[in-house]
DNA sequence: CCCCTCACCTGATCGC
DNA sequence: TGCGATCAGGTGAGGG
């Protein structure tokens, strides 16, 4: 599921869940659900039982709980993590079940998560994940120049274009200082964080400009009107739910998002250009694909 | 440092 | 019907 919108989609769905609940109790049913979980400090589920959950978090396609802080002293060796980190990866879903729901009933289940909610009472979260690209993972919360805080392992990436304090004007002069093709720069989670295939192609269609045109080469203004198309999709999809082709993209209830219905390029080859009518294309990029308007994003 | 390729997985679909 | 090739929303390690 994962692009911005769609991590934004659970984000939402998961906080009036999770926020304030107390975690009962977890079962790791596939290790590999804990990739990003460096165990070496701690067991995952021993260090997250007994804590209480504040309000889900996100930047581009990283999603994360704080957890309360512990009080009382520290004992030797002891590894207190402030915040639950979730990347979905191509397939990972948070999906929430009644407490007596059972893993084994759906596939591809890998963790499950027992809250106690203060006025909703037990719930469960499932980690369900086709392809094990997502995990899950312990983690501390380190404090940014303009006083937020993120895990560590959220440090490395840029703001999203939908965070307040995106910095446009270091990302434009980003662009500038870059030889890659524009699509790339987008994938780059260090430069913008966020955007995915699917949106990288919807913006770069609404801008019109060709996914490998260097990004050194668009001018300032081109270079504008692609954030402000970027910002623009985002936000739309988000409105919708997401873009759901199958059912490996769905909110924390199980429900696919309406965004397919609204794509003009991703997955459209062969079908007309709604802007000019021109067959849209698809060509190999990056080991996956584009998809673009052969007749209005030209190559210059 | 910058840029790019590849590995990591499972499952659906398509062509032969 | 079977089977191999290809493809799918992502990330990060490691090589040049």
């Amino acid at each position: 599921m994962p692009e911005l919108p769609e991590v934004e989609v659970v984000r939402l769905g998961l906080a009036p869940a999770v926020t304030d609940a107390v975690v009962t109790a977890v079962d790791v049913f596939d290790e590999r659900a804990l990739t990003r979980h460096d165990r070496t400090r701690g067991d995952f589920a021993a260090r997250l039982v007994g804590r209480r959950m504040s309000e889900p978090q996100r930047r581009g396609k990283f999603l994360w709980v704080p957890l309360e802080p512990l009080v009382g002293r520290l004992a030797e060796g002891e590894w207190r993590p402030d915040a639950v980190l979730a990347h979905l990866g191509m397939t990972g879903q948070l999906l929430l079940r009644e407490a007596w729901a059972r893993p084994d009933d759906e596939p591809h289940v890998r963790m499950r998560i027992e809250l106690r909610h203060p006025s909703l009472g037990e719930l469960a979260v499932f980690f369900r994940d086709q392809r094990t690209f997502g995990s899950l993972a312990l983690d501390e919360l380190i404090a940014t120049d303009a006083g937020d805080a993120v895990p560590g392992q959220v440090s490395h990436i840029a703001r999203d274009p939908l965070d307040p304090l995106f910095d446009d004007r270091a990302f434009l002069s980003a662009l500038t200082l870059k030889n890659s093709a524009i699509k790339r720069v987008l994938l780059d989670q260090g430069a913008i964080s966020g955007v995915g295939n699917i949106y990288a192609d919807e913006a770069l269609w609404a801008a019109r400009i060709h996914p490998e045109q260097p990004a050194n080469t668009l001018s300032r203004a081109k270079a504008k009107l692609l954030l402000a198309e970027i910002r623009v999709v985002l936000a739309k999809a988000l409105t919708e739910g997401g873009t759901s082709f199958d059912a490996q993209y769905v909110n924390v209830n199980g429900q696919a998002g309406y965004f397919a219905h609204s794509l003009n390029a991703y997955g459209r080859q062969g079908t007309p250009c709604p802007r000019c009518g021109a067959p849209i294309v698809r060509v190999s990029f990056m080991n996956r694909s584009s998809h673009f308007c052969p007749r209005d994003q030209r190559l210059r």
